[in-house]
RNA sequence: GCGCCGUUAGCUCAGCUGGAUAGAGCGUCUGGCUACGGACCAGAAGGCCGGGGGUUCGAAUCCCUCACGGCGUACCA
């Protein structure tokens, strides 16, 4: 919970409007409203450690040239008893801090008192997230999207609950409507197929073509024979959809579970259409006079609820009129719901039956015709689904291999599916590379991911964790031990690369907290990219076997906590932190 | 047509919601251990931040517009 970042920060921040005020009090700077005094951190460190632009933003406001009002700042100043050294005018205004060893010793024991949960903050405390990822079709394999899919997902849960939210983790279930029935039509057409001969018996023009669906097929076959030849056909298709689930299910789960990803709950789109929860939610959405009835079908008045929505927000008319929106049907002419009405249902059961703050879906981008809509019902229904309701929509993989476009997995012949990927690539490597900003195309080199060089970032970071725990076995054997941080003699620590390397220690906590808020997880990968680049620079620089006690153990204790938040930065994204390579 | 996302170094990408000379990694070139792991480190070259306008002390970042690429615009899911 301790964030030194934030506290320099405070403290800087305060220190100005302290000054400020003290100027005020004795009429070198006029009175006038600044809120507070925004505090960031140079790129260059020749800058100082901390600055605020109090000064430039302050200056229309006050009147008066940005020098000389940090000249003025600085004249008011006490650095007495605080985390900095010295503030220095620089450039335009600008007024930098540079911290003292008070500070850099708070940090080392902040890392030794929280150790495996040094980084973890409160910023998501008391709230109830839901995160729905991959949720892929159970008629079929998963592919590449749901690959990049399930990283997000997990590594987002994980972060925003290092952040302090009850964090859930679902998969929806898509075990109705069309695409079963579908799923069913080409199982049955393959079985049939199977006893009276494949050209006897025609295939769907629109069923699944995969030889997944041979598989289902044949295993049928092979456990129970022609037992469903003369069956009623109904019967006949429940019977080998609910097989066909029965076998794709518990291999996206193990499938899953090898990517080390595990679910807090399976949710099945059948529950909610057997419960008649989708019945019951789209009569709420008629009794609040929000459907009506054309062409035998019920219709979601989407246009007007969402036309309604983007004038709240400010579109201007003309805009909205050139969306050309739409309505939705809900329930077909043929009395079967839409996969929307189900949808709707499912999430209106997410906020009102199981009261979840805030619900995060992981999506493909070519779902986002959806997203304005979905959130439109929900705010239809009264639950607030424009604010409650975020959608992460994720571009699509393009899969290379060494530079070349790849579609088709050499050894099946298909689309590449999950399992390919991780016959073909280790978990460590496809969950360090997936995890990446989702808006943005990325393309995953399967020839990349496989390189064992300094081509590959993720052993630049394991290389880092591992050195550092081999040189605790080294010094071990010697009967040299990490010190306690209040031992540390903190001035032994002031060289350039020890400094940067408990500055990057330090913003652990804010590298998860811009992933948590950006919904991307990978800030965390930057992260721990930049703490091994400290971290190796510091080794090249510093020596600690042989040095004399003092000096080693206190680096020593820093390569030492530098391995925990290694650790706990890996942990997080689902990387192992190997103390061997 | 309309809408969403993107465009930054040769390649893959950052840029902390407007700050100082736009940064990393890889690739290229040049250097560095008789010592804790050389899967490392140091240095160099490489940029009208897609184009053009605007907003202000200050723009890769905010607004408008155009171009290019991806995706969407179903009684599919």
């Amino acid at each position: 919970m301790i964030n030194m970042i934030q506290n320099a920060k405070e403290q800087a921040a305060s220190l100005a409007m302290q000054a400020y005020a003290a100027a005020v009090a004795d009429g070198t700077l006029p009175q006038a409203e600044v809120k507070s005094a925004p505090v960031e951190i140079p790129k260059d460190t020749a800058n100082g450690d901390f600055t605020t632009t109090f000064a430039l933003a302050a200056s229309k406001a006050l009147r008066q040239q940005p020098r000389a009002i940090a000249q003025a700042l600085l004249d008011h100043m006490d650095l007495e008893g605080s985390y900095f050294a010295s503030a220095e005018i620089a450039g335009p205004g600008f007024l930098n801090f540079r911290l003292n060893d008070s500070w850099y010793a708070d940090v080392m024991d902040a890392v030794e008192r929280e150790g495996a949960d040094y980084g973890t903050c409160d910023v998501c405390k008391g709230q109830k997230i839901m995160v729905e990822f991959v949720s892929a079709n159970p008629t079929g394999p998963m592919h590449m999207g749901n690959a990049r899919g399930g990283v997000l997902g997990d590594t987002l849960a994980s972060v925003l609950t290092a952040c302090g939210a009850d964090v859930t983790r679902e998969f929806y279930v898509n075990d109705a409507g069309h695409q079963i029935d579908k799923f069913a039509h080409s199982i049955e057409a393959r079985y049939l197929q199977i006893i009276q001969g494949e050209d006897a018996v025609p295939f769907p023009e629109d069923g699944y073509q995969g030889s997944d669906i041979r598989d289902l097929a044949q295993a049928y076959y092979d456990q129970h024979g022609e037992e469903l030849l003369n069956a009623p056909e109904a019967e006949r298709q429940e019977k080998l959809a609910q097989f066909g689930l029965s076998v794709n299910l518990p291999k996206m789960k193990s499938d899953l579970e090898r990517y080390k990803i595990h679910y807090d709950n399976w949710f099945y789109e059948s529950t909610l259409h057997e419960s008649g929860y989708v019945a019951e939610t789209v009569e709420l959405l008629t009794e609040r006079g929000w459907t009506y009835e054309k062409d035998g079908a019920l219709w979601l008045r989407t246009a007007d609820i969402l036309r309604e929505h983007f004038r709240k927000a400010g579109k201007k008319e003309a805009g909205i009129e050139k969306l050309d929106l739409k309505d939705d049907v809900l329930r077909r002419a043929n009395g079967f719901y839409t996969y929307f009405a189900a949808d709707i249902a499912y999430h209106r059961n997410k906020f009102a039956v199981r009261g979840f703050d805030k619900v995060i879906n992981i999506w493909g981008a070519d779902h986002h015709g959806h997203v304005a809509r979905l959130k439109g019902a929900l705010d239809a229904l009264g639950l607030n689904g424009s604010e409650r309701l975020d959608i992460v929509l994720m571009q699509l993989v393009k899969l290379l291999r060494d530079g070349e476009v790849v579609r088709m997995s050499k050894r099946t012949g298909k689309a590449i599916s999950l399992s390919d990927l991780l016959d073909e690539v280790s978990v460590d490597a496809a969950r360090w590379y997936f995890n990446a900003k989702p808006d943005t195309q990325m393309e995953f080199d399967l020839g990349l991911a496989v390189r064992e060089d300094s081509e590959n970032p993720i052993y630049y970071v394991e290389y880092a964790h591992a050195r550092i725990c081999s040189l605790l076995r080294t010094l071990g054997e010697e009967g040299v031990w990490v010190p306690r941080a209040e031992t540390v003699d903190m001035p032994l620590l002031s060289g350039e690369t020890e400094r940067a390397l408990t500055k990057q220690i330090a913003q652990f906590s804010e590298a998860i907290k811009l992933a948590a808020r950006d919904y991307d997880p990978s800030h965390i990968n930057r992260y721990l990219q930049e703490l091994a680049g400290c971290f190796h620079r510091f080794y090249t620089a510093c020596r600690i076997k042989g040095e004399e006690p003092a000096v080693r153990s206190a680096r020593l204790k820093l390569a030492d906590e530098t391995r925990i938040v290694l650790k706990n930065g890996l942990k997080l994204i689902g990387v192992d932190a190997p103390e061997k390579m």
